[in-house]
DNA sequence: GCGGCACCTTGATACAGATCAAGGCTCCGG
DNA sequence: CCGGAGCCTTGATCTGTATCAAGGTGCCGC
């Protein structure tokens, strides 16, 4: 559901790293707002737009009937997603804090591939780099331990997030756990214990802000 | 490894069903064959080729320093594997049976795909179709049972394998295991009590022939 | 400022699947 | 025909993580 609406508010003037040469063509449209939990597409609806994040952070996730979920990603500021390159989604899309989005139709970007070598292959980079990163799931979910997944996480996090020296994580334990394929109290719990051997801290009252004491040890719990 | 050479043998008309555009451009190259065993290009060299299985089957995994694999994926006749859209690979694949494959190289297809939008679009529709294939597989690697993930390996070998009554399948119950991220002898017993239910029927002496008996148990065994 | 809710941690117990172990079958080479 | 290797099944036991349970903390609305 759309919540909020800041049509064409191109004030804007966010890092594209990962654009290429869509950055250069003006076809993003609009900005949106979605409140924290709101949907933003659900999983078989037809994929109208393509996003990207400008404020917030968003989580990508399947379901089985029984209630059963995993995320397959995360995206943070500057991410693009919703680039399903068929008719439909396969993951539904729900903002995990409150979020803003910029958005443009899907087919707009379409008839630019089809005559522009250049998009096309940017397209292509943009698919190539989500395959990898599911392709270095796989292997996570299939054959990791508890401990060796929450260790990945925080790296790809401390990584992904931010450059300050704290992380400040917008995801519940609930979330990191169904993208690691775990429960919520194992999460906890790997949390817990990577705090007690001093390879991270937490700050404010809530336990969503770490600060990584020693990246160096992490990285060999993570093999 | 490269074990054994047939250059340029054209002689075999094979379907190309996935291949769109690729197989109008007469860039493919030549054929090898390989040994049961042997290993086709390894994680992390560069990419040099990229491969048509022809007759056989291929396994792509990567591996943990301490002997832990995860298959990603199975590759059968007709299937297009290795195309990375980068320098190094980043999977192992080994030949399963005795299998013999087509290659080109990959800079050549580059070339074509830097000029003609065709080809460029081909290669992001076999990407996506690799995409989606590693997006419902972390669903499965996340939270399905085992028995769930071995009534889902059966339904994809049975959609992709043949359209023969009996499969043949190419791969040990260790390499199903490393698929589904599970140890060969939880598949042998799921197997099992699928063949004590009368969903399933063992043929040859070995017990690599399965004949699907009730595909609609199955599939709901399946989520 | 108080009550309730969302979120998190921690402890106790249960269980699905891993691990350890044994034996059977087929194939192959001598 | 025999012996051994590779592969698979089945049984017994173990264990990592899930499940069940209780309690703590911060935050928000009234």
């Amino acid at each position: 559901m759309l919540v909020n609406i800041n049509a064409v508010s191109a004030k804007r003037q966010n890092a594209l790293g990962e654009l290429g040469e869509l950055s250069r063509s003006r076809i993003f449209l609009s900005e949106f707002k979605y409140n924290r939990g709101a949907e933003i597409y659900g999983e078989t609806e037809t994929a109208d737009y393509i996003y990207q994040v400008l404020e917030g952070a968003v989580r990508s996730y399947k379901l089985l009937f029984d209630g059963r979920r995993q995320i397959g990603a995360f995206h943070l500021v500057g991410d693009i997603f919703g680039l399903e390159n068929g008719a439909a989604h396969r993951f539904t899309a729900e903002a995990i804090v409150d979020t803003t989005v910029r958005l443009m139709k899907r087919r707009s970007l379409e008839h630019v591939a089809e005559t522009d070598v250049v998009v096309a292959l940017d397209l292509l980079i943009m698919t190539t780099g989500n395959l990898q990163h599911a392709e270095d799931h796989m292997l996570l979910l299939g054959r990791k331990t508890s401990l060796e997944r929450v260790a990945a996480f925080l790296l790809e996090m401390d990584r992904r997030l931010t450059a300050k020296s704290v992380m400040a994580l917008p995801m519940s334990r609930r979330d990191i756990a169904d993208y690691l394929g775990l429960t919520l109290e194992t999460v906890s719990r790997a949390l817990s214990y990577l705090h007690a051997k001093g390879i991270l801290g937490f700050l404010g009252p809530t336990q969503r802000q770490i600060v990584l004491l020693d990246r160096l040890r992490l990285a060999e719990l993570d093999l």
